[in-house]
DNA sequence: AATAATCGTTTGTATGATAAATGACGCCAA
DNA sequence: TTGGCGTCATTTATCATACAAACGATTATT
């Protein structure tokens, strides 16, 4: 019996498009469908997940296939498996939530509006600071960085561009701040907003309102003064903050983030 | 040939010590080395890796323990395989620098004191505004948390017991912020910075010294003064800086982290 | 010379077997 | 009855081997 040609088709996605890098394989999308479905609530913290027997049936894989994808789970600390034992889904406080796989699958899961309020918060601590250590140490190739990047952003005719453009222009910044934690915490964050919001909130009118925000930001950093960039981070960052409250009411949850 | 219990000998450390959680096995042992060697710069971003049957002969083990280690190393972001052109070391964007092993290794990897003092930037942007958070959405039952760290951290006898109490202190003020995405953030970072740092720079004397600090802290949270809160720990945070900045000079680097 | 077919290398997947770990169970003794 | 001890069964851990798929390089073909 040779299951695998149809198994692998029947779980990856669309196999017509063989994309560059390898997102489809067969342990990746075992790993995905129980990784989300974890994320999901379907296997609680503590609960003990089906042997991979059971898995092997339930997907029509291989055990190879299946131990493959459980390794990755355990190193994003979901689960915990010990021979005799089997796989344990981990307490919430093992999980490795900054995990882009592991937010982008808990974004997924239902509670959107209010976890978007969450990530919005993180970043109202974390940019402004960024943006005022930019200013203070950035060096002239990072400037450069930062001025190219808003320079596509001005000439952006579509949408996509000015997206495009505009994440260049925060990972610029998160460059130049000269902090190598930060720089991944950014990617982390923009990179959950984006997958979940898809910008779309961003009508075309936004583009040529917020503009003249980036360009504050810039020539803050530019002229090195921190607390101008700060302030000029935290005003652009309070236009967004009203677009994702839109979201969230409109997303009808009475959820109130508190903000202090 | 059985080379089953030697070689597995060989690679885990110290095979006495049947520890409750399984940290050794031999794809654990196997991604441990890999991983560490990367973030050592022994393979920079761009190598490609020795091929599986390489790994198998140097690390005297199977292939399929070498594939669920790259599977591992691949969940963080550190390498991409793909058919026929073997494993290749990811740009640092994609490392996953939060996740605790990662971290682990690169704190393991020289630049202790220049990282340390990057760490330390996290938190001063970071704990502050916690606290605030804290003050403003606690609830009773994570007040009363908070409360309880702190009564054992004031009845601490031993460095170990003060210390114990004092990250659960911590702890209980990230879970009051009520913000989820903060909770893993600051447990990898007070996790790195517990294994470089050891808390070996506080010597008996800072116990008491700072014990005020945190009844500060304590009672700001608990009035809901989030802007003392914020002070509160900022104050703190004063005094752990001037210990990292001794540490770091100790170190005898000259790396200095321009504060905006 | 440009294009197509072929080949060889490397990872991906499958399969089956054995080893090790450990909870559960039953046995024996105090 | 109860507490300790050995056995057993289940599950993961590891090994070995084989074949499939992808794809760069090479060679053949037009």
């Amino acid at each position: 019996m040779k299951p695998h040609k149809s198994a692998s088709k029947a779980l990856r996605g669309s196999s017509k498009t063989p994309q560059k890098s390898p997102r489809s394989s067969l342990h990746r999308s075992v790993a995905q469908d129980i990784g989300a479905r974890i994320l999901n609530g379907e296997f609680a913290p503590g609960t003990l997940l089906p042997n991979e027997a059971e898995w092997c049936k339930s997907f029509g894989v291989s055990r190879t296939a299946v131990r493959e994808a459980i390794k990755m789970l355990m190193g994003k600390g979901l689960i915990i498996s010990r021979p005799r034992i089997g796989s344990r889904v981990q307490p919430r406080e093992q999980w490795n939530l900054l995990d882009r796989d592991v937010l982008a699958w808990y974004c997924a899961a239902a509670k959107q509006s209010h976890f978007l309020a969450h990530m919005q918060q993180v970043r109202e601590i974390l940019e402004p600071e960024t943006a005022a250590l930019a200013a203070a140490n950035h060096t002239a190739e990072q400037m450069r960085a930062i001025e190219d990047a808003y320079e596509e952003m001005a000439a952006a005719k579509t949408l996509a561009a000015w997206n495009d453009a505009d994440v260049r222009f925060h990972f610029a910044i998160l460059q130049a701040a000269g902090n190598e934690l930060l720089v991944p915490l950014g990617l982390v964050i923009e990179s959950a907003l984006g997958s979940m919001f898809n910008y779309t909130a961003r009508q075309k009118g936004d583009v040529g309102r917020t503009l003249p925000g980036h360009a504050r930001i810039l020539s803050a950093i530019r002229a090195r003064r921190p607390n101008a960039a700060r302030l000029a981070v935290r005003k652009l960052l309070g236009d967004t903050s009203r677009i994702v409250g839109q979201v969230i009411q409109a997303a009808g949850k009475k959820q109130r983030v508190v903000r202090a």
